[in-house]
RNA sequence: GGCGGCGUAGCCAAGUGGUUAAGGCGAGGGACUGCAAAUCCCUUAUUCCCCGGUUCAAAUCCGGGCGCCGCCUCCA
C-alpha cells in the first residue's frame, strides 16, 4: 500500500516510488527579510507533517529547506532600516528557526542558506552557459527560455499565449522577454562575489537548482512548496536543472493551497496578512494559540485546497484538539495490560480504524480525512468509557490515537501530569482536602480551591470515582518524558 | 485573454459511480453533578450551487449555466 500524490508535473496522482529506503525531499523555504507570516506556515507544516508520515512508514528523509538570504527584498529592507543586507538576512534567518521551533516543526536535515553556496551557483551557470543555455551581457547572465524547448510543462503555460511583460517592462537586452537571470550584476552598496562575470550576485531560481544538486543529487524524489511558485520560479527551476542534467529534477512537484483570509489570498499588500510570531504560543508567554491548534488547523483541510484562516477556526482547532486530550488523559490512567476477550469488538474496531488511518493519508495525503478517524476514535473511545468498557481496552485506544497521530505530528505530548514530583503529591493532597470540605458540604471554600486551581491551569473534575485534575491546554505544555 | 482550483448541514470539512453522505465546532433537549467541568444519549443535510444528459444506480461521470478564488517574472 503506497503513498499516492497528485503531481503537479502530471497531473495526476502518482505512486511514490522510491529507491532503497530513503526519501529525498525539498521544500523551497523563505526568504529572510521579514518575520514569516502563517501563509508562509503552511508549507512548513504539511510538509513537515508528510514527511514524519513517511518517518512512520520507515523511509529515512532526507529533508532540505533552503535560507534565501540573498535577495532584493532584503536589499530593500536593510536600506529601509539603515543596516546591511547580510545582518538582516541573519537577523531574521534566526527569527525564523525559532518560528519553526514554535511551530514544533521538525528540524530540516539540512537548512542551506544561499550565501553559502555561491561558489557552487557559478558553476551551475558556468555549465549552462557552456552547453549553450546561458548568455551574457553587460555582466548579467540570462538563461534562454527558447533553447530549453521543454520549457513551460510544468505549469501548463505555452509560450505563445503568454503576453509578454503583462506586468513588468521588458528588459531590452534580454534575447526573450521570458529569458530570466541567472547571474545580476551588482549596484553600487549591494552584496556582490566575484564570478567570471564580473562582481555580482546569484538569481533566485538557481539557489534551489544548485542545492538539489549538491545535497541531495540530480533527481529528488520530491520537491514541494506553495502553488504560487509554480511560475516562475519552479518551472525555472526546472528549466536550468533538466538543461544542466538531461535528467528529471523532481519526480513528484507537490503544490500547496494559498491560505486566504476571508476568501481573499492573504497578501502585505492587502494589510490583511499576520506574523506566526504572535500567533503561536511560545515558552516566553507570547502568542495565543497552543502549536498543536495551529498545526490541526493546517491538517483540517486537504492540503491543495485553499484554507481560510480565522479567528474562528483555530478556536474550533485548539477544542478539536482538546477533546483528544481529555480522552488521553482519562484513558492513560489506567495501566497496560491484556484486555479480557469481552473488549474484542472494540479492539477489533481499533484495527480496523488503523487501517483506515493509512488509507486516508494513502490517498493524497488526505490528513483531513485522517484527522476524522481518529476523533472518531475517541468518539467510541468515549462511548465505550460511558458504557463501563474495560479499561486496559480504552488505554490500548489512547495507544492507538498517540500511535497515528505521530505520524502528523500532533497528539504527541504529556496527558495529563507534566509535573512530577512535589508538585505531583501536593495536588493530590489539595484534592483530598477538597473532598473532604465536599463532604462536609462546605462549598465555597471547595469551590475557591477548584477556582485557583483553575487560574494556575489546573483543572478539576468531580466524577463518581473521585475527583481528577489535569492540566488545562495541556498541548502547550511539553511532555517532561522527552 | 491563458492556465488551475473551488461551490457538501448554522459554520468548518472528508467523501468523487451503489455505504445510514465521515469527522470537528456551534446550537437545542435529556442524563450525571451541591454547582461546575468533562462525558454520554437524542435532535440539527430525504440530500450535495442550478439545469439537462449518461447509467439499473450520480454529490461523484458528461454537456451547459451561475457564483467565488489563485497564478500569468522573483509572492509559500
Amino acid at each position: 500500500m503506497g503513498l499516492r500524490l497528485y503531481n503537479t508535473l502530471t497531473r495526476k496522482l502518482e505512486e511514490l516510488s522510491v529507491h532503497g529506503n530513503t526519501v529525498r525531499m525539498y521544500v523551497c523555504g523563505p526568504t529572510v527579510y521579514d518575520f514569516i507570516h502563517i501563509g508562509n506556515a503552511r508549507p512548513l507544516i504539511v510538509f513537515d507533517a508528510l514527511r514524519r508520515c513517511l518517518e512512520e512508514q520507515g523511509y529515512t528523509v532526507h529533508y532540505v529547506q533552503n535560507i534565501t538570504d540573498v535577495d532584493d527584498k532584503i536589499i530593500r529592507r536593510a536600506q529601509q532600516e539603515g543596516t546591511s543586507p547580510e545582518v538582516l538576512a541573519e537577523r531574521f534567518a534566526r527569527e525564523y528557526l525559532e518560528d519553526l521551533r514554535a511551530l514544533d516543526v521538525k528540524e530540516p536535515t539540512f537548512s542551506p542558506r544561499a550565501r553559502g553556496y555561491v561558489n557552487q551557483m557559478i558553476e551551475v551557470i558556468e555549465d549552462l552557459i557552456a552547453k549553450g543555455y546561458a548568455y551574457v551581457v553587460d555582466g548579467d547572465v540570462y538563461f534562454s527560455v527558447g533553447s530549453f524547448p521543454d520549457y513551460g510543462k510544468l505549469s501548463g503555460r505555452v509560450r505563445e499565449e503568454q503576453e509578454a511583460g503583462a506586468r513588468v517592462e521588458v528588459d531590452e537586452r534580454k534575447r526573450d522577454p521570458l529569458d530570466f537571470a541567472l547571474w545580476k550584476a551588482a549596484k553600487p552598496g549591494e552584496p556582490k562575489w566575484p564570478s567570471p562575470w564580473g562582481k555580482g550576485r546569484p538569481g533566485w531560481h538557481t539557489e534551489c537548482v544548485t542545492m538539489v544538486l549538491t545535497l541531495l543529487g540530480e533527481t529528488v524524489d520530491i520537491h514541494a512548496g506553495g502553488s504560487d511558485l509554480i511560475f516562475p520560479h519552479h518551472e525555472n527551476e526546472l528549466a536550468q536543472a533538466e538543461a544542466l542534467t538531461g535528467k528529471p529534477l523532481a519526480r513528484i512537484w507537490l503544490h500547496n493551497g494559498m491560505l486566504t483570509v476571508e476568501g481573499e489570498k492573504m497578501a502585505k499588500s492587502l494589510g490583511n496578512f499576520a506574523y506566526v510570531r504572535g500567533l503561536v504560543k511560545r515558552a516566553d508567554g507570547t502568542g495565543i494559540y497552543s502549536p498543536e491548534a495551529v498545526r490541526y488547523f493546517y491538517l483540517s483541510r486537504h492540503w491543495r485546497k485553499p484554507l481560510d484562516f480565522s479567528a474562528d477556526a483555530l478556536r474550533e482547532a485548539e477544542e478539536a484538539v482538546e477533546r483528544v486530550y481529555n480522552l488521553l488523559s482519562q484513558a492513560e490512567r489506567f495501566p497496560e495490560r491484556v484486555p479480557p476477550p469481552s473488549a474484542e469488538p472494540f479492539l477489533s474496531f481499533l484495527r480496523e480504524q488503523r487501517g483506515r488511518f493509512q488509507e486516508e493519508l494513502s490517498a493524497d495525503f488526505n490528513t483531513p480525512g485522517a484527522l476524522g478517524v481518529i476523533q472518531g476514535i475517541v468518539g467510541e473511545g468515549y462511548r465505550f468509557q460511558a458504557q463501563g468498557g474495560d479499561p486496559a481496552a480504552l488505554r490500548l485506544a489512547a495507544r492507538a490515537v498517540r500511535e497515528l497521530g505521530r505520524a502528523l505530528g500532533l497528539f504527541q505530548k504529556a496527558s495529563y501530569s507534566p509535573t512530577v514530583g512535589l508538585a505531583e503529591e501536593l495536588l493530590g493532597l489539595l484534592t483530598e482536602l477538597r473532598g473532604e470540605l465536599r463532604k462536609e458540604r462546605q462549598f465555597p471554600l471547595a469551590d475557591r480551591i477548584r477556582d485557583r486551581l483553575g487560574e494556575l491551569g489546573i483543572e478539576l473534575r468531580d466524577g463518581p470515582q473521585g475527583t481528577t485534575w489535569s492540566v488545562r491546554r495541556s498541548g502547550d505544555v511539553p511532555d517532561p518524558r522527552g
